[in-house]
DNA sequence: TGTACATCAGTGAACGCGCGTTCACTGATGTAC
DNA sequence: TGTACATCAGTGAACGCGCGTTCACTGATGTAC
């Protein structure tokens, strides 16, 4: 599991790294298992004896970028603690964090198509990312008064796509570079004003 | 321009109208020429007559969803008038429509990667529509204490982040069918919480 | 320490495939007289 | 109304290409004695 001194050392991470670049620049769609293989050195053949094929690559991305993902979400979240609400800013910063350091992760994550149902792996490391951002949003919601309370899935599902559409629609170079402002203030902002709106910050500017 | 009665009627839109579907099931970067000539029973080369290449057919479909959306942004806040409330209300709910009724349309604006800059009319139609969007948020930004108003631009870049990400991330079969909330709802409460965090709604529940 | 052997990571050639694009053509449609 | 001609939308064959995948192989690495 663990490296071993053949041949290439470690050809199966270093797939995964040479691919990252491709997806980046090509989407989860269209990159290629042969510039993979090229850009590791190495035969497309060889890619077979660690995946069982083009998906099973990028399934394995996917998986890392979520494993990744969770990981850096729950260091945010216990930065945090035990405020809770300091614990929330964190994580929220943490996503855009990540958006823009393993943006190939990202994108593998969630532009491509992948079906989360599909593979079991996926789908646990996906959901304990997400946890951590729902467990920041209930703990949050503690303060608030019981009548007031949205459901948590819901307060971190609007998080969830606030935080997304900055990354697909202002922090890529992508559209047509239209990003009136920087998409750390522009998540930051977002996220004030909402909390605000739940009445967990004070309605002061 | 319009139907001139030759041999097939209008290859140009029904070329259009093929790839759609296509774009839709296999994502922008994923639909094939041929394929898109073949759903329209002609043969690929006939594409030839009516557009540049596979690109220019994908530009052209982004430009008429563009000129679709913003249509459909602009009757919404037409007929949300005179309330700037309801004016803006409308259009949050045409976004979400639009990319419901046309998802080729919406995918091919949105995750083609296309870039807008290289394309003016693509540019035009994709300004016409955030036009609309920031001058309903600048509606309601009137009624605010001019010290305590944000900036138009920065509101309406986060009512199409929330927009795109419930999009994105909930209104998709797409990922893992984990939609824990209609998207409509999802972003009716979203918007209904920002707006109150902007004390633009009443702080009651 | 040295030799014989087993393992198995990566090779290189080959495959069938569908892609985007080009080209000379053909034949239905529209037009002029 | 009928005929001759021009137009040009769509055809069909062909191209070179890179793709994902398979297979028998080979030769470096690790192991047993």
């Amino acid at each position: 599991m663990a490296k071993r001194g053949y041949h290439h050392g470690n050809l199966r991470q270093a797939l995964i790294d040479a691919a990252l670049p491709l997806i980046e620049e090509k989407s989860p769609q269209g990159f290629t298992l042969s510039e993979a293989a090229k850009a590791a050195g190495v035969t497309p053949a060889a890619v077979y004896r660690h995946f069982q094929g083009r998906e099973d690559l990028l399934v394995e991305i996917a998986k890392q970028g979520y494993a990744i993902f969770a990981d850096l979400m729950e260091y945010a979240y216990e930065k945090g603690q035990p405020s809770a609400l300091s614990s929330f800013e964190s994580t929220g910063r943490a996503y855009l964090a990540f958006a823009r350091k393993y943006p190939g992760h990202y994108m593998a994550m969630f532009e491509s198509g992948l079906s989360l149902n599909a593979n079991p792996d996926l789908a646990r490391e996906a959901s304990r990312a997400s946890a951590v951002l729902e467990r920041a949003a209930a703990d949050l919601l503690q303060d608030m008064p019981a009548d007031k309370r949205p459901p948590a899935a819901m307060f971190s599902a609007h998080i969830s796509a606030m935080s997304h559409g900055v990354v697909e629609l202002y922090a890529r170079g992508n559209p047509g570079a239209r990003a009136p402002f920087p998409p750390e203030d522009l998540l930051e902002t977002g996220i004030g004003i909402y909390l605000r709106g739940l009445g967990i910050l004070p309605p002061d500017s």
